[in-house]
DNA sequence: CGGCTAATTTATCGAATGACAAATTAAACG
DNA sequence: CGTTTAATTTGTCATTCGATAAATTAGCCG
């Protein structure tokens, strides 16, 4: 006897084609992942998917094949290119591109899914995390600093170690937020765009005092 | 035939006394279950101890229970009550106490261990975690705002929340510094000290403007 | 309707897990 | 030296794990 705990009220299971069955699996294996950690069975998985554990093995050869096909699903297909896009729109000034950017950017990653599967994954010490992060420095953390650059009047150069550190200061606080909001939900103010702002707004004035300083030559 | 796969050359085991053991057990578990995960067996844990499984049982009713006082020796013991008063220090500036604050916290919360257990057991939903953020709200954060006030020569007030979050933006900026350094392996800046005070010096202006456009009534 | 194919389930294996009881042995004490 | 006590190991159990093979069955095509 096989276990079907089932979650839906078993009204006559259907079958599905192949690639929906199998997009199914990976949005629910999302949730589930999230919610339980990579370490949980694939059957409680399958428990959760209404289907039996070996049936997972039609799908994918193993549970890292469908561990890697979560890790797609979320890193990969939810970053949106136009999101430089907005960031390198010059007839705006920075700290409304900022703002902007960092408003629909966490309206993506500040969900409980994403946050828990970007901390799991990390913990885990998967690659495809540092290959986000080299993404988010260079589609995201460089071209602020370049576009920054421009609007204080400064020549254009590479950006410095520090002053990358710097954004990232800035990005790991927002994205942290999140963190207290969804992993710990501990948050207090749920007013994000105002937390965004002031994040921002001390950033470009953290950013102008400090390429002042350092000389922004 | 029990495993002893030994990490330590069986040179005679030697008995120890039932607290020293217990305290040597600990020890060695932070860095066990920071390596691996609270979900690692009780096995690997032996194995690295270099005794037998079913000793862990001697000395903890059960695995949790075990945890339990990972959890305590980690994020209890390692709290200094001197930072509160370090920011307390009148005789300094703001700019000051929280660089020193800054530096010295780091040196006890960046370090492999720490920053794998707090996000272990983050995600595993216990409540010491909840516990410890308010610590920091209460005995960091809120302290910073109310000094940051009496350096601006604004009159004492209860910190709001949006300025207590904006703290916390500061604190996890830093905080993710350490993430990105300890966890992803993947910071480039190894000047701790600077990228604080660029933190720092951006959090004040940033707050500076803050209080003076919300009205620091 | 009958037959075929693929989706799904049943059944099961070997290894690993947390936990417990009983046997062993180191070391302190007289 | 012998005795005793507590530290440690041996042995084991019931569950759960990832994975595979074989049996079943839903649904499409004629």
């Amino acid at each position: 006897m096989a276990e079907r705990t089932d979650a839906s009220p078993q009204t006559k299971r259907k079958r599905l084609p192949s690639a929906e069955r199998k997009a199914d699996f990976i949005e629910k294996a999302i949730q589930f992942f999230a919610d339980e950690g990579f370490e949980s069975s694939t059957r409680g998985l399958a428990r959760r998917l209404g289907v039996t554990q070996p049936l997972l093995y039609r799908y994918f050869p193993s549970k890292d094949d469908l561990i890697s096909e979560v890790y797609d699903a979320v890193y990969v297909n939810r970053w949106r290119p136009e999101w430089e896009t907005l960031l390198r729109d010059r007839t705006r000034s920075v700290k409304q591109r900022l703002n902007d950017f960092y408003n629909v950017y966490t309206d993506v990653i500040f969900n409980r899914e994403w946050m828990r599967i970007y901390l799991f994954s990390g913990l885990k010490g998967v690659d495809i995390n540092r290959r986000y992060m080299v993404l988010v420095r260079q589609r995201i953390l460089e071209p602020i600093l370049e576009e920054a650059r421009l609007e204080f009047g400064l020549a254009p150069r590479d950006a410095r170690d520090c002053e990358v550190e710097f954004a990232w200061v800035m990005h790991g606080g927002i994205f942290y937020y999140g963190v207290r909001d969804l992993i710990y939900e501990s948050s207090i103010s749920t007013d994000k765009p105002r937390v965004i702002e002031d994040a921002v707004e001390a950033f470009v004035a953290g950013l102008d005092i400090k390429l002042r300083r350092d000389g922004g030559a």
